[in-house]
Parts: structure tokens; C-alpha cells; sequence
RNA sequence: CGGGGCGUAGCGUAGUGGCUAGCGCGCCUGCUUUGGGAGCAGGAGACCGGAGGUUCGAGUCCUCUCGCCCCGACCA
């Protein structure tokens, strides 16, 4: 007999929630015996945890080998110098984990392996005529993340597939990302996950054209936008349309106020409406230009102060920045940072001064070192309340184009659920996600930096084109599980469960047993994976344990076999039915089959 | 990097400076029990994260340290 035997099983399922569990998805698959932690954002997986990574993996195989895709496999521990040669050994900061080996020669544990791919292709490839080409490996992947969390779903240590395709050109470039486009598509439907595909930053993978695909999920860590008409944008990528010039011709000349003590926009709207009101109506935070300042320092550790001005109702969305600024950090403005700009007065942070010592003060990086940003909505002749540069004082009707300039536009101000949508189809909508895999038209970064070129028809060298695709393994399992999983446990699933049918042998007569075993055997042979609850434990735990740890279907022979028949359960809908003990094995592989 | 919280048996936890550190789950032995996390009896398992200090006496107070979890990372 080949099939499994619970009481044989290295698996040991808890009564209670682990204390570090925060999602649903964490809890029951430690709480199921599939994984456990090893360090932070780091798992140990266990063999039914293994069982279902390696259902996802072979669905995600058999969808990328239908594009044409040839498998690889790359060792995880790389050398320094191909990642130097991208420069991403200095981009990559903190994230990457790094190691010296006894030599004291520098080496990492791949976070991502396009200089690997490209690497490997120029080893071996010289002719247009060996493209295109789509390679992909399964593998581990490491991330030194700043606060991985929520078990699984975000590790230091994650299974991703990693794709690459190689071209001749941007036709071929698109095929591939098409092709790839739709292999996703069909992987996220057969892996049962509701998501969307949404337009993303490239961030530090550099190229062009990328989407994510994220799963629906209130644990998402990503936000994105979706309009009526069908855009939908990872908030990081949103951009909004510029807004139109403002005739500024009947708006009076800037004038000073003083605002003791407002260092904040409430402050100031309550201090101005009392200092200044209008006629028409009080002022409101829309009114007053916000000024945020940040060191911009560049992966060589370059600092430049950065002046972003955005209207005051709105606030900075920092992962936006983050994405624009990229590779650039933007750090916060020490108190340090203000001692060595005494231009910069804090809380009163302004594009310009006015009076006395009349000029140009932000906006030419020339006079004050300063770069000075403004947000899309600050167009040309809008008029605004800010800061003065100056303790106190702030400035009334200060109009863009006529009073103050900017070094350029700059796009990263909260998105905001009902905000216009960039293709005008109405008001935005937001919904957060999980981003279960990202394909990126990576186009010639990687080539050019190491130099992986063919000749073309012409004999002429050419610089290949790449893209790059990668699915989160690991991820997919966490996603799934939190998809399924009810107040009981985990759901799989047929396609993923550990094991397709649990036989329950509830009671300790020997014939229960025997039937089950015979069962068990009838199955085995079909090609049904089956595992046997034979535990001598009371059938209380073991109806418990089926539904903790998933399987969607569980016979159980119990008091019914002396009526000849069995209780057949469904775990996803609940159902239950009794068969006739002769007709359980086709039953079963009926429902195992579909 | 900042803030908060927590480290007591495999897991979950209790423990006004005072006796031999308690409970539930799990584990071991025996008997009973077997359709919804069984019962009885007996048992194993903890240098209370670590170091130092205060004290007649420290799981408990103080200092340092290590680790973990959560939140934040800008508010002009």
C-alpha cells in the first residue's frame, strides 16, 4: 500500500492561534501544520505545505512552458560583479543580502536574476536567428525586506518564477510580453484568484512599459485606482492630467500676513480667514500652496534638498515618491538639514519671498541649491496662500507664472478615492491588492549593461531586447489559502490540495478500518491521492483536523458501513451525502475528476 | 530608522518582592471510551531570553543587552 496514513504523517496541527499571526492565511497554515517559521520572513515548509507549493509551481509550469518558455535553474548565491556592472549592487541598498565568501570576495543571494539570464544567453548565443528566446526557472528568491510580515505573504525568503524573454526587436519584445500577459492570466484563473491587472512602476528594474497583477485582498500592500472606463493603475503609477493655465489678471498683488504660530495648514486656513477673509467664501486648505521638504540623495549618497509644493488639502503619498524619485530616496529633512538652509524656515516653506529682499528664491537651483517641484494642479496662474520663507509670515495671492516658478512638475500627491480618472471616464475608485506577478518590457537596460548583443540578417551587431515576468510561488499559496479559508480552516482547491480525498475511519471496529483501507487501495490505483485518518483519537478530531487542514473531499466510514454505505463530504460547499460502500471509489473519483 | 508591545514547558498563557512557578492544549503510562476537539488515575517536561545590579529574599524592581511582534516612516 502506497497511500498515506495520517498517523504516519509529519504534521502536527495546533488547537490554538499562533500569537504572531495577524492574517487568516498565516494562522491557518501554521495553525494546519504546512509551514513553520524559521526567522523572520523566513519558513521551514513542511510536507503538506511542500505539496501544495509544488501544485502551484506545476500549474504555473504548464502555463509558461505553453508559450514556449525552457526552464533553467540559477544557484541563489551570485557574485558581486554582474550586479555591479547594472549598477544594482549599489541600487539595491539594504534589500540585498550580502555575504563575503572566505576570500573575503563579495557575494549575494539573488533578490532577481535578469543580469544571470542576460549572461547566460551572451555565453551561449551570437545569431538573431537563436531568438526569440523565453527562459524561466523556479527558485528561491531573497529580499532583506525592511519588515516582512503577515507569515508567508511577504518573506525574506520566497519561491518566485522568474521569466525572460530575448528578441531581436520591439515587435518581438511585445509578442513575448503578450504572450506572457495572457500565460498570467490563465495561471491567476486556474489558481482561483480574482484580480486585476493594473499599469505599475518599473521602479529599480528599470525599462518601460509594466503591470502588476494583483490578487483582491484587504491585506494587499498595494493601492490601486480603477475607473469607469476601465483604467486601473497602481496608485504609485497613476498620473493626472496637468490642470489648464488660470487667467491671473484680476488676482491682486501678493501681500504679506503674519501668522504666528501656524505651522500647520489648519493653523494657517484659521488664521488667514481671520486676517484676511474673502467675500466670496472662507479659505480652505485647497487654497494654500504646502511646501514638503526632503533630502533627495542618490544611490552614491548625493544629498540635494527637494521642495515639493501641492495644494494643502493633500498629502505626499510616499510610496509615489518613492517610485518616482527611484533609485533616489527621498530622506526626511533633519533638523540638521534645516541648519545648513536657513532659507528653509520650517512651517513656513514658500516658493518665494516677497518685500524687502524681493526674488526668486525656490525655483532656480542655481541661487539656492534647492529643487523646487510642484504638483500638476498647481498650474500657471493659480493663485495661492504659503509660506513667506520667513518666521511667521505667510503670503496671500501668490500666483504661479506671475510671482513664483517652479524646476518642473512633479506627480506624487495621494490618490483619493472619487478623483477625477486620467481617461476622463469619471470618478476613481480604490481597492488595495497583493501583487501575485509583475511583467516588465525591460527592453535593452540589462543587454546594453552587459553587453549581450547578436548579429542581425544584415551581419550587423545588434543590442537584444528583454523582458522580464515574474509570479510570486509562495505568495500564490498564501493568496490562495486566504481565499478559501473559512472560520474552520483551510479550503483547497482540488487542483492544489495536498492530497485530493481524506478517508476518516470513525470508529475503532476493525471492519471500519478494513473498508477504509480497501477504499483507500481502489482509489490509489485510479491515480487519487488519499491519505487515511487511522489515528486512534476520537472522531471529533479528526472531522476537526480534515476541515483545519483543507481537503475538499473526506469519506468517512463510520456507523453508516453497517448499512453498507459511507458519508461522502464536500469541504468548500459543506455538502454531504452517503453512498453505497460499492459505489464510494467511483463516487469519489467523479468528484475528484470533476 | 522612530514609536509601542511582548519574551515564563512544544503551543497558548497566569503569576500584590515571600514557601516547592500555576493553568489549558499537546506529550508519556495504564484502564475505560470512539460520529464533532473523550473520562479517570499516574507521569515527564521551565536554569522564567541573557548579563549585571538593588534586596535577608527577584519571574516580579533598576540598568544594560539580545530577540520577536505590531504601527509609523514626510505634516511643511
Amino acid at each position: 500500500m502506497s497511500y498515506a496514513l495520517m498517523s504516519q504523517l509529519f504534521v502536527r496541527t495546533l488547537r490554538e492561534d499562533p500569537s504572531d499571526a495577524e492574517v487568516p492565511s498565516h494562522s491557518w497554515l501554521v495553525r494546519a501544520g504546512y509551514i513553520r517559521r524559521a526567522a523572520p520572513g523566513i519558513y521551514t515548509w513542511l510536507p503538506m505545505g511542500l505539496k501544495v507549493l509544488a501544485k502551484v509551481e506545476a500549474v504555473i509550469r504548464e502555463e509558461i512552458e505553453a508559450i514556449g518558455a525552457q526552464e533553467v535553474h540559477f544557484p541563489a548565491l551570485l557574485p558581486r560583479d554582474p550586479y555591479e556592472q547594472t549598477n544594482r549592487w549599489t541600487e539595491y541598498g539594504p534589500n540585498l543580502f550580502r555575504l563575503k565568501d572566505r576570500k573575503g570576495v563579495d557575494m549575494l543571494l539573488g533578490p532577481t536574476h535578469e543580469e544571470m539570464f542576460t549572461l547566460l544567453v551572451k555565453d551561449l548565443y551570437s545569431s538573431y536567428k537563436d531568438l526569440p528566446l523565453i527562459l524561466y526557472q523556479i527558485q528561491a528568491k531573497y529580499r532583506d525586506e525592511a519588515r516582512p510580515r503577515a507569515g508567508i505573504l511577504r518573506g525574506r525568503e520566497f519561491v518566485m518564477k522568474d521569466s525572460y524573454s530575448f528578441d531581436i526587436d520591439e515587435a518581438g519584445l511585445q509578442a513575448a510580453y503578450d504572450k506572457h500577459r495572457g500565460a498570467y492570466q490563465r495561471v491567476m484563473e486556474r489558481l482561483g484568484l480574482e484580480y486585476v491587472i493594473v499599469t505599475a512602476m518599473s521602479g529599480a528594474m528599470g525599462g518601460s512599459r509594466s503591470e502588476e497583477f494583483l490578487a483582491l485582498s484587504e491585506y494587499g500592500e498595494d493601492t490601486f485606482v480603477r475607473s469607469p472606463g476601465g483604467y486601473a493603475a497602481n496608485v504609485e503609477a497613476v498620473t493626472i492630467a496637468a490642470s489648464p493655465a488660470q487667467d491671473a489678471s484680476g488676482v491682486s498683488a501678493p501681500s504679506e500676513i503674519l501668522t504666528p504660530g501656524a505651522g500647520t495648514i489648519d493653523a494657517l486656513v484659521d488664521q488667514v480667514n481671520a486676517v484676511m477673509p474673502r467675500e466670496d467664501r472662507a479659505w480652505t486648505g485647497a487654497d494654500t500652496l504646502k511646501n514638503v521638504v526632503f533630502m533627495r540623495v542618490t544611490p552614491q549618497g548625493k544629498k540635494t534638498p527637494l521642495v515639493i509644493g501641492l495644494p494643502g488639502d493633500r498629502e505626499i503619498d510616499e510610496k509615489r515618491l518613492e517610485a518616482v524619485l527611484s533609485p533616489d530616496v527621498a530622506a526626511p529633512f533633519t533638523e540638521d538639514d534645516f541648519g545648513s538652509y536657513p532659507l528653509l524656515v520650517k512651517g513656513y516653506i514658500g516658493p518665494c519671498r516677497i518685500g524687502d529682499d524681493a526674488g526668486v528664491l525656490l525655483g532656480e537651483e542655481a541661487l539656492s541649491g534647492v529643487t523646487y517641484l510642484t504638483d500638476p494642479r498647481v498650474a500657471d496662474g493659480t493663485s495661492w496662500v504659503t509660506g513667506a520663507n520667513r518666521a511667521d509670515t505667510h503670503v496671500v495671492n501668490l500666483v504661479k507664472g506671475r510671482d513664483f516658478t517652479s524646476d518642473g512638475v512633479i506627480d506624487v500627491a495621494e490618490i483619493r478615492e472619487g478623483d477625477p480618472a486620467p481617461d476622463g471616464s469619471g470618478p476613481l475608485t480604490l481597492a488595495r491588492g497583493v501583487e501575485m506577478g509583475h511583467i516588465f518590457q525591460l527592453g535593452r537596460k540589462y543587454a546594453d549593461a552587459l553587453g549581450l548583443k547578436v548579429l542581425d540578417s544584415n551581419g550587423k551587431l545588434v543590442t537584444v531586447t528583454m523582458g522580464s515576468y515574474g509570479i510570486g510561488v509562495t505568495r500564490a499559496v498564501a493568496m490562495v489559502a486566504e481565499a478559501t479559508c473559512d472560520a474552520k480552516g483551510l479550503a483547497w482547491p482540488r487542483a492544489l490540495a495536498p492530497f485530493d480525498v481524506e478517508i476518516v475511519i470513525a470508529g475503532k471496529d476493525a471492519e471500519l478500518a478494513d473498508a477504509a483501507h480497501r477504499l483507500a487501495a481502489d482509489l490509489e490505483v485510479e491515480g487519487v491521492d488519499v491519505v487515511v485518518d487511522d489515528r486512534n483519537v476520537s472522531p471529533g478530531v479528526k472531522f476537526a483536523d480534515s476541515e483545519l487542514l483543507g481537503f475538499p473531499t473526506t469519506v468517512i466510514v463510520g456507523r453508516g458501513l453497517k448499512d453498507g454505505v459511507v458519508e461522502v463530504r464536500d469541504r468548500t460547499t459543506g455538502a454531504s451525502r452517503t453512498v453505497p460502500v460499492a459505489d464510494a471509489a467511483a463516487a469519489v473519483i467523479a468528484d475528484v475528476r470533476g
